[in-house]
DNA sequence: GCCGTTTTCGGCCCGACTGTTTTCAGTCG
């Protein structure tokens, strides 16, 4: 699927034409490029088919863009793109996690001094060389050096929605090699981190050969780093390392216990196995004669321990091991517990897909209702719906709710918070929606006792049901707005506001810490995508990982409600 | 470079914030 790629080129060549002060091109790039990333038909179909004509059908590709794609089929190079990156040889995608720093300082720092990357930035800044540059200054210098900071607390960790598609893939093409039995991922994955460091897979066969020889020639490997009879390490197309182990059954228990870790989980469980004078490692658990007691299973190891077994998502040393030991540990929500979608944008806003599009393929995905949440408000660039729209676009959901039988499509709003804690739309339109989301889209940089008044102001509006992203923070790019949790999590709960888990991937706001004191005060949670596209309606796992990492029960959330007894719980708070 | 329910040429979602300036460019959403 060449989608991602020329995508990806897209982007680039958008941020090559705004250093130039293009003033279209960009945006026309761009465009595309959100369009394609989101298209499930593969380009290179398109082209074998119809050809360049064929390809100008999509929206957003013209004649121009359709050569351009021609072109990267039949020779894998953009001539355009090879030319604007000879003339700035800047690595964008190693910025790509630098914020407050994007085209036009890059072009600057490029001509001035030669700045190529990160790296080169940040020799630059502490050498105080940025504060000569025109328009730059002390505090510029000051703030890129944070941003770097920031960008790198997370470097080589890659986010758990970008893996998981890679990961299923893999696992799937790998339990396809004949003698394979058993095939899991463990590490980070399996517990469900919000950032994953590398793969850890592993395999139960008869023979280790011939799923070997297949892992090492994925077609996503770029580099093998070492190959042998039980462990085989590569360096996968995106970045990131994946490792492949082959067991034997006597010990796949331990061995995948051992590995998903967390490694503090399994430094407490050795010292109880050393109490009882026993010894706990990757092959097995064994006493202290040596005889194999446990190791087939997880639960065996965690029996023999004395323990009740546990989600992976829970091993991370948090007091989930007290409570096993006295069978107390909490029920957390299952996958297959939650029945809805909170929140998502149609063409009405932002989004690519209309709403019958996002209905059916919600439904496939065995959802019983969701909440159409197109833009209402200030957010402009987002394409928030102005009233007219919004009683137009009522109608249309209730023409698609009366004709899909198998799934309710409530009446939502994505609202913005204003800077006071109003709310960017009149409470007579709001009473007007199922179901009304605030958010908080601008002015982040207040201070942390101003921030906390404004959504404390927002919860105590009637109408706002949910509060989306409370953190508002984005992995890998900028920490949350400043908020005393503590007093949120009590207006929450004397409100009766739900919170969002935001399940986009770069988001999981609230995290799995913030869900787990969340639900300690009494605080009901909420799972929405925040999809844009009918594709990203799948990430609700995500959420329910972060979910079951912060121990939260089928009880502590609202999409395990029926329709009805959700309409009746949002009555409870108006 | 794309697009057309007034247009095949002439438009192209825009407002807030920040840091640099003294009127505005760059970034973000």
């Amino acid at each position: 699927m060449l989608n991602l790629k020329i995508a990806k080129i897209f982007y680039e060549i958008s941020e090559f034409y705004t250093m130039r002060d293009d003033q279209f091109r960009p945006r026309a790039y761009e465009r595309a490029a959100r369009l394609i990333e989101s298209m499930e038909e593969d380009l290179e179909d398109i082209y074998k088919k119809g050809g360049v004509k064929a390809l100008t059908q999509v929206p957003g590709i013209g004649k121009g863009l359709a050569e351009h794609i021609e072109e990267y089929v039949k020779t894998g190079k953009i001539k355009v793109f090879e030319k604007l990156k000879k003339a700035a040889p800047i690595d964008l995608e190693s910025f790509s996690a630098v914020e407050g720093v994007g085209p036009k300082m890059l072009m600057a720092l490029w001509e001035n001094l030669k700045i190529k990357n990160v790296k080169d930035l940040e020799k630059a800044a502490r050498g105080r060389n940025i504060r000569t540059l025109p328009r730059f200054g002390e505090k510029t210098e000051k703030n890129i050096l944070r941003s770097i900071e920031l960008s790198r607390e997370h470097r080589g960790r890659f986010l758990l929605g970008y893996v998981s598609p890679i990961v299923s893939q893999m696992e799937k093409n790998l339990a396809s090699v004949s003698g394979v039995r058993k095939i899991l991922t463990c590490g980070s994955f399996r517990r469900g981190k919000e950032t994953i460091g590398d793969i850890d897979i592993f395999a139960e066969a008869e023979k280790s050969k011939e799923i070997m020889e297949y892992f090492v020639s994925m077609p996503n490997v770029e580099k093998v780093i070492a190959k042998g009879e039980t462990k085989s390490s590569a360096r996968l197309d995106i970045g990131i390392d994946a490792d492949l182990r082959v067991v034997p059954e006597k010990s796949f228990g331990a061995a995948t216990q051992y590995f998903t870790g967390s490694k503090d989980h399994n430094i407490e469980l050795r010292k109880i196995a050393i109490k009882k004078g026993w010894k706990l490692n990757e092959y097995g658990l064994y006493d202290r004669n040596n005889k194999f007691i446990a190791g087939r299973t997880e639960e065996g190891i965690y029996k023999k321990l004395g323990l009740d077994w546990m989600p992976p998502e829970m091993r991370e040393n948090r007091g989930e091991i007290e409570l096993a030991q006295k069978h107390k540990l909490p029920s957390v929500i299952s996958y297959d517990d939650v029945i809805s979608d909170l929140q998502m944008h149609t063409t009405y806003s932002d989004g690519a897909h209309t709403i019958e599009e996002m209905a059916e393929t919600a439904t496939r995905l065995g959802r019983k209702y969701i909440a159409i949440t197109d833009h209402v408000g200030h957010l402009k660039i987002a394409g928030a719906m102005d009233v007219r729209t919004i009683e137009r676009q009522w109608r249309e959901i209730e023409k698609v709710d009366s004709k899909m039988k198998k799934i309710r499509i409530l009446k939502g709003c994505e609202v913005d918070i204003n800077p006071d804690g109003t709310i960017a739309l009149p409470d007579k339109y709001l009473a007007k929606f199922d179901i009304v989301l605030g958010s908080i889209h601008s002015n982040f940089k207040m201070s942390r006792v101003e921030m906390t008044k404004r959504l404390i102001r927002a919860m105590e509006n009637p109408h706002v049901d949910i509060i989306s992203h409370p953190t508002g923070r984005v992995i890998h790019k900028r920490s949350g707005y400043e908020l005393d949790m503590e007093k949120i999590f009590r207006a929450a709960a004397r409100t009766k506001t739900i919170l969002e888990v935001n399940c986009y991937p770069d988001r999981l706001d609230l995290n799995d810490m913030n869900i787990r004191r969340a639900i300690e005060h009494g605080v009901k949670i909420s799972f929405g995508t925040d999809s844009h596209s009918k594709m990203q309606l799948h990430n609700l796992s995500l959420g329910i990982a972060q979910a079951r990492r912060g121990w939260a029960t089928k009880k502590d959330v609202v999409n395990c409600l029926s329709a009805e007894q959700f309409f009746s719980f949002l009555k409870d708070k108006k």
